[in-house]
DNA sequence: CGCTGCCTCGCTATTTATGGGGAGTTTTAA
DNA sequence: TTAAAACTCCCCATAAATAGCGAGGCAGCG
């Protein structure tokens, strides 16, 4: 068990483009047996990078249809540290339904299983193995490779965030330290007055701050800098 | 190996309070034979929940010179993903040399490996290891640990959020599909008219989302909506 | 020594958001 | 089926945020 971890995990060392990792997710889903094997992240902006087995028909019609904005695996992993199993999440929505059965329908099975991964800058993650078995037989299949694949899933983020640079440098603009708690105090729910207040500065001064943090999230408005800020990590609430 | 990592998972498992999981952290230190196992999470008021083998004169010492807003340690773990080992972040400031000494003259060893760990609404903990050893020596131990200590680091802050509920109470309100857009559009730096023409709603509806949205977020104005969404992890930008 | 960045404060005018009322239709869920 | 929730639209007055123009002191760096 353990050296065919290490095989795995050594394939994926030595993978050197974005193309060696989609052919490391596809040995993957050989290895496990499984239907398919996907990683994705989503991003503060908005863009995505994506590697798996699923079809091309499949993933046009997820993003046509605008998918990731009710998708429960989405939403559930978001809201969790932990793996979970498809079965457990929420389905009871009608779109959510909805969008089951055109899963099913597009070739995917009818168990998952996805790690959530999380990085800096408000980085996340899904590294997600699916595949036809039955609720007995999932399971135990889950218990027996939770844990080689949260190591690979943690993985393969490594290495796909030294090829797309994650905020690497530049990407997240450093605020200084009164520009951050202003934006702390903001997005803690005090308005102005009350922020000024709370830092002990002018209503004035503590817009200047606002303004040069939005200046340099590119934010159109105090909202968007907030909104910036805290999926960048820089703040926390 | 596995076996052991096995029993200390189990011993975690099995924990039932917070007293159990310090005393993890011991059997763990002792098992590894290093000097210090430590977890703490760390939020921007400060230190929430920690707990390890540090003496408490250290603790005190790191809590009241605010070591905090400039440990090295921190600051490199919550820009990376990976784990980390002490040297190989940058001392070269004044403050953090002298805190450093001050951290051997408190019995701490000469070698570090810390594991950021993050979770749902900003979550970000740090599973530590601390001993005194060549650094040939601990190369070679992280080189043999490091998946384990992945593992545990992970089971670990699990198991504190547990019985923490770090936001994870199912305190988080559902709204609704119009709700969620409103929100979304704002936290993507659209302004009220951008966005009632982007849902093509009237900018009076928006208004109406916007406002149940706050009331149902208990937040205090827009801003405080949209990034307690963000948090919740209701919407994503 | 000058440069840059950070921190602090002031003014006026305009735009935008908020808080308080209503009142209908459609969709979903018990 | 029926009730609850969601979705849609409207007015008015006030509070708050934004945009533009300023200014000076202090620290670190080449």
């Amino acid at each position: 068990m353990t050296n065919r971890l290490e095989d795995l995990l050594s394939t994926l060392q030595a993978a050197g483009t974005l193309e060696d990792l989609q052919a490391v997710l596809e040995s993957l889903r050989d290895h496990y047996k499984v239907e398919h094997t996907v990683y994705h992240w989503v991003n503060s902006v908005g863009e995505r990078y994506g590697a798996g087995t699923y079809s091309a028909e499949w993933v046009d019609r997820y993003l046509e249809k605008e998918y990731l904005r009710m998708d429960p695996v989405i939403f559930g992993c978001f809201q969790r540290f932990t793996p979970v199993s498809w079965k457990e999440l929420d389905w009871s929505s009608k779109p959510a339904r909805e969008m089951w059965q055109d899963a099913l329908d597009h070739g995917l099975g009818n168990q998952g299983y996805t790690i959530p991964i999380r990085g800096p800058n408000g980085q996340f993650a899904l590294f997600t193995l699916n595949a036809s078995l039955s609720d007995e037989e999932w399971a135990q299949f889950i218990d027996d490779n939770a844990r080689d694949l949260m190591i690979l899933g943690h993985e393969f983020n490594k290495k796909a965030l030294e090829f797309e640079q994650w905020g690497e440098d530049g990407s997240v603009p450093a605020l200084s330290p009164r520009e951050l708690a202003s934006m702390s105090c903001l997005a803690r729910g005090m308005s102005r007055a009350q922020a000024a207040a709370e830092l002990n500065i002018s209503e004035h001064t503590l817009r200047v701050y606002i303004e040069s943090s939005r200046h340099k999230l590119g934010a159109m408005n105090t909202t968007h800098a907030v909104a910036r800020a805290l999926s960048a990590g820089i703040i926390i609430i």
